[in-house]
This record gives structure tokens, sequence and C-alpha cells, in this order.
DNA sequence: TGCTGTGAAACCGTTCACAGCT
DNA sequence: AGCTGTGAACGGTTTCACAGCA
């Protein structure tokens, strides 16, 4: 089997997720086995597409008969690190990441948010409406590695954001996605995914006209 | 002036944004003429792509000189339709259609959020912490044209998506930014940008492995 | 036969490099 | 002289088209 990770790029990344999801639903269907045609033709996807982005992980399917069901998901679960459960932790218990921490995307099989640290000491003690700890942001440092998070969530100000990117770095987090407006240098080995709705605002209001 | 909007995909329009942030930075510092080289390297960009992103638009600069810094200031915001206020209606008053509603992200010069709509009974008639009303969903066709809302948010769960797209649309809205984690066809006409929080969480998961 | 896996071609966005204007 | 605006080169991604295998 070929493992050549390094290549993925997010466009791939992206399209894998998607592709999971349409197995779920094929598999909810009891369909066992499916080409890429047909998956590309009930998903709106291109059926080479779904094939080049599987070969750079390997070979999954059969010729002449499409692929495995269950057996690809499984796979791609294994691929993409979905097959066991990852702690998250979210930085600013304000609105949104209060949102975040009891919202179902956030606690499926795959990820489930473990703590939350804020700065301010009105909320640090308390708990969301789910039941999610709120902790002393300056803890982050000892609670993370106990809580074993490996995801972090910047929900900060924007003027908090970098040294929140920081904390968590030193903490042992490798991978985060931040709602801070604001362009993040992270730091070595650490991956952080900018989700900026100013900008979806932005780009939605140019092209109203 | 050319005005070839057709053609600017949607990674010009994001760079614009970004662009039009770093000269408000400008701005405050008092800088009245900069070049695309100096923009370039105090934001990390690339020179001859913030010329080739605004020459899609027209010609903006002067030669030997470079931009002045209010003048081109005064035309992205023109450009990108925000330079005034759209109001915005967001549906589903959950954690995440409330957070919204309250951020300040979403209620600047540029965006003011109007309304909430929801189907919970309890919800209607209320209103978010910062004042803004909780209407009932199904008033959507009266009250969206009413408040002239020209953006939508759409914060419901993903078996609802579909049908408020369709209320939104047929209620005059043609831009708008879901958080369902479901794809959505919009109707001729409407854009729908979908930020599936989700996607990103999965992202995050495989590239840690 | 019918599908996957994959080279080759087409496409699109980015970067280079310079002609032309101020 | 210096910078913009832009044609040309480049690199990466998507799509095509088919060889090869079940």
């Amino acid at each position: 089997m070929k493992t050549r990770r390094e290549t993925a790029s997010e466009a791939t990344t992206h399209r894998l997720s998607l592709l999971l999801r349409s197995l779920r639903v094929v598999e909810n269907e009891g369909i066992r086995t499916i080409s890429s045609q047909e998956l590309a033709r009930r998903f709106g996807l291109n059926s080479a597409q779904i094939r080049k982005d599987l070969a750079l992980f390997g070979e999954f399917g059969v010729r002449g008969v499409g692929y495995r069901v269950p057996d690809l998901k499984a796979r791609l679960l294994t691929l993409m690190g979905l097959d066991r459960t990852r702690p998250v932790v979210i930085v600013g218990a304000g609105n949104l990441g209060q949102a975040m921490a009891d919202s179902r995307n956030f606690n499926g099989d795959s990820f489930r948010v473990v703590a939350l640290f804020d700065v301010d000491g009105r909320k640090i003690g308390g708990k969301t409406r789910s039941g999610v700890p709120i902790l002393d942001a300056s803890q982050i440092g000892i609670e993370v590695p106990r809580l074993g998070a490996e995801i972090g969530v910047v929900a900060v100000p924007a003027e908090a954001a970098a040294r929140t990117v920081d904390a968590l770095a030193r903490a042992g987090v490798k991978a985060m996605l931040s709602f801070a407006p604001t362009p993040i240098v992270p730091p070595p080995g650490v991956t952080v995914k900018t989700v900026d709705l100013t900008l979806f605002l932005e780009s939605l209001s140019f092209q109203l006209g």
C-alpha cells in the first residue's frame, strides 16, 4: 500500500470528508458495493476525482466491481483519524465558545469538548448548559496535558488570539481552529485553520454588488 | 474603467477583503500613499497578485507612485458593497445563532443583525442579550421584506437547512451563510456559502494523523 | 464486461518580468 | 527613476481517456 500523506492537498482532505459522509448515507441504505460513478452521480462529485483522491493513499477498490462500502468507510475513518474520540478544548467561553462546547457537531463519535478556558473570574468554575467545565485560562499549561486534549478551538477576541495559540502550542496542542479575524503565524509543527466569519460576510456583500 | 466582476474568483474576493483590512491599518498610521510592494512586504502578500486582483476591476494606481490609500480604500469599500450597512437576519436562535446575533463581527459598519427567527414558541417574542428580537420562523416571508434584510444566516439543524434556504430565498434574500453540515443546492440567483465546522475539525484530525 | 487506477491533456490561478506611463 | 498594469511562463489541480485487471 502506498502512503503518501504528505501530498494530500487541502481540497483532497475536504473531499475525503465529504466522501465519508456519502458512504455513511449509502451504508444506511444497506448498499454494500458502489462504484465511483454511482457515488459521483448521487452526490454531485466527479468520479475520476474520487478515484484520484483515494489513489493517494492506496488501492481501495476492486476493478470491474467498485468499492465495498463498509470496507472503504472503515479505511477512511482510520486514515483520517476519526476512528477514535479526540478530546477538544475551547479557549474563550463567550457566546461562540459556549455554543460550540454544547454543539452536537463538536460532540460526536470523533470529537468531545472536555473543557473551556476563560480569563473572566465570573465564568471560571462554572459549567456550560451541557455541563462542560469552564477553567482558568492561566491553567492551560497544566489542564490541557491532563485532559489529553489534541485539538484547540480559539474563540477569543482578535487581540488575544496570538497569545492563546502560543499557550495551546506550549501545552502540546498541534491542531487548532481559530475564529479570530486576524492572521495567525503558527509555531513550527502546529496547524492553525482560521475561520474568519467577517470574511465570509464580506464575500457575500461583494457578490450582492 | 473596466468592470469584469464576473471573473473574480473566490480567492480574489477573499484577498480583496484582506487588502481592505491592510489599508485600514496603514491609513490609521497616516500613510497616504503606498506601493503594492510595500503592502506585500508588510502583510505577507505578493505584490503582483495585489496588482492583478485590482486590475480585474479597473486601474487604481499611479505609475511610478503607487496607490493613494484613502482613494483605494474608498473604491474597495464601494466595490465590495461595504460602504453601507446591510441588514442581516439569522434563522435558528440556538446557541450559535444567538452568539452571532450579539457578535461584533456581525454588527459593524457594514452589517447589522436585525432579527432572529426560530420555530420554538418559548423563544419567539424574546430578545437576545443585546436586544435582537426573536421572531416566528413562519413569518420569514413577511418580516424579511419588511426589515429589508439582504443577507441570511442559516443556523438551524441540517434537516431544516434546505427548507430554511428556500424560505429565505422566497423572501428575497439573495446571499446566505449556512452553518448546516449538509450540501445546499441554492435556487437560481441565490448564493449560499456553507461553513461546515465539522469539516474543519475532520481536516485537523486528518492532519494530526 | 465493467470497473479501477493512472498517464496525458486541459484548465486555472499564481508568479515572473518587463513595457509603458508619470 | 519608479511603479503600475499585463502578457508570458509556471505549477498545481481537475478532467479526460484508456490500459489493465477482476
